[in-house]
RNA sequence: GCGCGGGUGGUGGAACGGGUAGACACACCGGACUUAAAAUCCGGAACCUUCGGGUGUACGGGUUCGAUUCCCGUCCCGCGCACCA
């Protein structure tokens, strides 16, 4: 054994021992529980950064816990390689999509190979490819057929002077991203998954998921956004019959029905297109209402405006006319794309009551306000006032009661609404998954029939500004299926979400040919452990259960939820350093160009850039981004100190849930106890072989040893495995080793427990750093192999004491510690605490009023005057 | 704007079901070794203090024998918002 810790060889060496040994590659084997790891695959956007490090770490630790505890571990990777920064790239370096998507694939599966990731690569998949995409497409025509995929329109953000479609990403402050014009919104026509279908069993099934964290639950939650209310309709004329038109709006608050004052609907219904028409200045209006991105953050901030239409519909209870507003944060295709506003009792209502001047009714009041005045708006439910026959009811109570007079009325009825729309996938883009329809002008949209599949997407291109897809007819140009006439193919590509939606169950199935999935995948199906970010907790996340259920509906998987347990990990964050430039802007600065200057008590005073040794300004911790060039490349860290620092640091500076804060002290930290930890196994080596302790009797000093070893067993099992943070793992390891360096003796018992000591550490760390741990379980014990070897036990007869200590509080503060025998009964111990010296001290006098005792931990006195 | 999280020493964090606040590590200070430096090893430390103790987990309140932990309110930071992945 060399006597430095020399990363540099021994990593290399334990990589290509299990490549040759194909270590990590499994298949189904029913003698063995299966345990189905998966981490978040990534874009190949060109290197490795961070945040793939932690996650992969992650997960690899897990797979190879999972391992040692007797599993049949999958952990697979691949590619998620359709998307948009393919053709930024293509366009900023004339390359083509594809050929840039597939070199960085090499790299960056060269990158994660050296990181000494458990994975079974030849599992691995690239969406990109037709071997792939083609069953997303087979799967695409079979939903096609069944109706759970439609054809509607829908509103995208529109350059009027490139003449393409932005993403969301693409405008900035209302503005197209290269040719900087005000960006329009566009109705096209787009395909749908009816998501909503699905929404009652995708809010549901979350009860079934004690595996996910709530917070993740929750935000699903609200986002399908599951609403109990009530459909109103609004007659559009003062004498109303059966059949005659309405508008209809959908409130959750059918309790303040009588406090409506006007109406509001969006720009593109259809009472505003026909208001329209002979109003000049409203068409104006309605205009600018277009302008403007579609994100929902945008719609929410901006200014709230609106114009009356001069139309009227009658209150269905009062016949009470009201005027109906278009305004701007009213969105067509959500809901009704009308509402009934009652600003007495709504934020929003209230605010553009006031703008516009329009009246508040107050039909709501608090049970308990009596007659006093109330702050508007009043958002809580209460008791009806100035509802006709419904005045002096309870909200809830009103609801009912309303609904059921509309009912018979025939102007409206309850109705459960939820907040998820359907999932438009179709994008105006070309590095995607060609949408295998087939527009022919006589029979329609026609799905590219089983036979025809894949539709091909055309990888040698020239990119410019918009799809090149729409530019090549003798690509698009093709006969109908059905009547063999000349059609046009969909120049549309698939949202790439669709992908990433249904990739943990194509792992299952390596090199299949004749189908999407096989029975394999119900062998290694739902995931047990999934591991990502928490950006994905609602859209990936949900679109990936939705897909999971149409698979299951197809019959291709016969389990409901794809993954079981979910973890999901914080951010990766750094500092930033910049220097104001002349023109304003700023020039960010590389962390690693960067050296900090501390004061006495280590607090940082400056920063200098190393290069000139001027100062720059310190700007704060920040996601690790371009933008901000703090971005820390984890290859430079692995060239320097190697994978396994890599891997230590990034589990010990952070729990996994939260955001991880880059350090290249902590790095170092990291890295200094790798060195510390082989020493200790060089130092015991060189002095001859010993077996692990086995029994005898021990000094006391050993038996705590021993004690404190089999509690850091048993607490890094639980870390791992039930707490999933594995920080408190390897701080409770590196307390074991602080400990052990303390234990000087060399005697034959005290050697044969540092044995047993070190053995354990070498496997208890083999998850998270397994290089350095191969080769020192090599030393320790000639022979013996990482790959296959068994978690530590823990002795419970190690566990045990004679004695323990407590802590004595006097009213709730500490006043001293005390020790009695570890078996002692309540009473013992509160005779124990009131013996002490240290009570009499701090009683000063006053009377015992109350003795807490909590067993094995403290004993509280209270003491003082009966008050 | 809406939804969801978070806020603890100089720093990252620990305290697992309401029971010793600050484990472990980084940075800092001191010492040993060295001609010197680096590396390594050992030790110190939340803050204030009249050395009795007092004060401390963003801020203000509440529940409790006891609150970082539970409840209410406020402020700040982060993530998501359906075409970034």
């Amino acid at each position: 054994m060399d006597a430095q810790y020399r990363p540099e060889i021994i990593e290399p060496e334990a990589q290509q021992h299990w490549q040759e040994r194909q270590a990590y590659r499994v298949s189904e084997d029913d003698s063995k529980p299966k345990y189905y790891c998966l981490s978040m695959f990534p874009y190949p956007s060109g290197k490795l950064h961070m945040g793939h490090v932690r996650n992969y770490t992650i997960g690899d630790v897990l797979a190879r816990y999972y391992r040692m505890r007797g599993y049949n571990v999958l952990q697979p990777m691949g590619w998620d390689a359709f998307g948009l920064p393919a053709e930024n790239a293509a366009l900023a370096n004339n390359v083509a999509p594809a050929s840039w998507t597939y070199a960085n694939i090499d790299y960056m599966r060269g990158q994660l190979k050296r990181l000494g990731l458990a994975i079974d690569w030849s599992r691995e998949l690239a969406t990109c490819s037709p071997d792939y995409y083609r069953w997303e497409q087979w799967l695409f025509t079979r939903l096609f057929e069944k109706g759970v995929i439609y054809k509607k329109m829908a509103t995208v953000n529109w350059d009027p002077v490139d003449h393409t479609v932005l993403a969301n990403e693409q405008v900035i402050d209302g503005r197209g991203w290269r040719s900087g014009a005000l960006v329009e919104k566009r109705d096209i026509p787009m395909y749908f998954f009816r998501i909503t279908d699905y929404a009652e069993e995708l809010l549901g099934g979350l009860d079934h998921l004690p595996g996910w964290p709530e917070r993740v639950k929750t935000m699903q939650r609200n986002w399908i956004g599951k609403s109990y209310g009530v459909e109103v309709h609004f007659p559009l004329g003062p004498v109303h019959q059966a059949g005659d038109p309405v508008l209809k709006v959908f409130t959750t608050r059918a309790d303040t029905l009588f406090g409506v004052t006007f109406m509001a609907v969006a720009a593109e219904h259809p009472l505003a297109r026909q208001a329209a028409s002979h109003n000049a200045e409203l068409a104006a209006f309605i205009a600018e209402c277009k302008q403007g991105s579609t994100a929902e953050a945008d719609l929410a901030t901006m200014e709230k405006k609106g114009m009356d239409t001069g139309l009227k519909v009658y209150h269905p209870f009062t016949n009470e006319p009201l005027p109906v507003f278009v305004a701007n944060y009213v969105l067509m295709g959500y809901g009704e794309g009308a509402l009934m506003a009652v600003p007495a009792h709504d934020e929003r209502d209230f605010a553009f009551a006031r703008k516009y001047g329009l009246p508040i009714q107050v039909v709501i009041r608090p049970e308990e306000a009596g007659e006093g005045p109330i702050s508007l708006p009043f958002l809580e439910p209460g008791i009806l006032v100035d509802s006709g026959d419904f005045t002096g009811r309870g909200s809830a109570d009103a609801q009912d009661k309303i609904a059921l007079v509309l009912k018979n009325l025939g102007l409206g009825e309850r109705r459960t609404t939820y907040r998820l729309r359907d999932w438009g996938i179709s994008r105006q883009r070309y590095w995607g998954c060609p949408i295998p329809i087939i527009h022919c002008p006589t029979c329609g949209d026609v799905p590219v029939p089983e036979r025809d599949l894949p539709v091909l997407l055309p990888e040698d291109v020239r990119l410019e500004v918009g799809s090149p897809l729409k530019r090549m007819p003798e690509w698009s140009r093709c006969p109908c299926p059905k009547c063999g006439g000349e059609a046009q193919r969909e120049t549309d590509t698939m949202d790439t979400f669709v992908e990433s939606s249904w990739y943990y169950a194509r792992y299952a199935c390596p090199g299949l040919e004749t189908g999407m999935l096989d029975g394999r995948a119900n062998h290694w199906l739902p995931v047990d452990q999934y591991i990502g970010g928490i950006e994905h907790a609602i859209l990936h996340l949900l679109y990936a259960r939705f897909f999971h259920k149409l698979m299951r509906d197809e019959g291709l998987v016969d389990s409901d939820e794809p993954f079981a347990n979910l973890l999901t990990q914080g951010m990766v964050v750094a500092e930033t350093y910049y220097r104001d430039l002349r023109d304003g802007k700023k020039l960010w600065l590389n962390p690693a160009d960067v050296e900090v200057e501390r004061d006495a008590r280590g607090q940082t005073v400056a920063a200098r850039l190393l290069a000139d040794g001027q100062p720059v300004v310190i700007g704060g911790v920040e996601k690790m981004s371009k933008s901000k060039n703090n971005g820390v490349d984890p290859q430079t860290l692995i060239d320097r100190y190697g994978a396994d620092t890599a891997r230590l640091f990034t589990m010990f500076a952070a729990p996994p849930e939260l955001s991880l804060e880059w350090s290249d002290a902590g790095v170092e930290g990291a890295h200094r106890f790798l060195k510390r930890l082989w020493k200790a196994v060089y130092e015991h080596v060189q002095t001859g072989r010993v077996s692990a302790f086995s029994g005898g009797e021990l000094s006391d000093e050993l038996k705590a040893l021993r004690r404190q070893l089999h509690q850091t067993i048993a607490k890094v099992g639980d870390d791992i495995e039930r707490r999933k943070q594995f920080n408190t793992a390897i701080a409770a390891i590196m307390e074991l080793m602080n400990a052990l360096t303390r234990m000087e003796s060399d005697e034959a018992h005290a050697r044969a427990v540092k044995q047993e000591v070190l053995e354990a550490v070498v496997l208890l760390l083999a998850p998270m750093v397994p290089h350095i741990c191969r080769a020192l379980l090599k030393a320790l014990r000639p022979g013996a192999c990482l790959v296959g070897a068994d978690w530590p036990r823990v002795d419970e007869s190690a566990l045990a004491r004679d004695e323990i200590e407590l802590m004595l509080q006097v009213n709730g503060r500490l006043r001293g510690k005390f020790r009695v025998a570890a078996d002692a009964g309540k009473e013992a111990v509160e005779r124990a605490a009131l013996a002490s010296p240290e009570l009499k001290r701090h009683l000063d006098g006053k009377p015992v009023r109350k003795v807490v005792v909590v067993p094995g931990r403290l004993v509280n006195v209270v003491a003082g005057d009966t008050a």
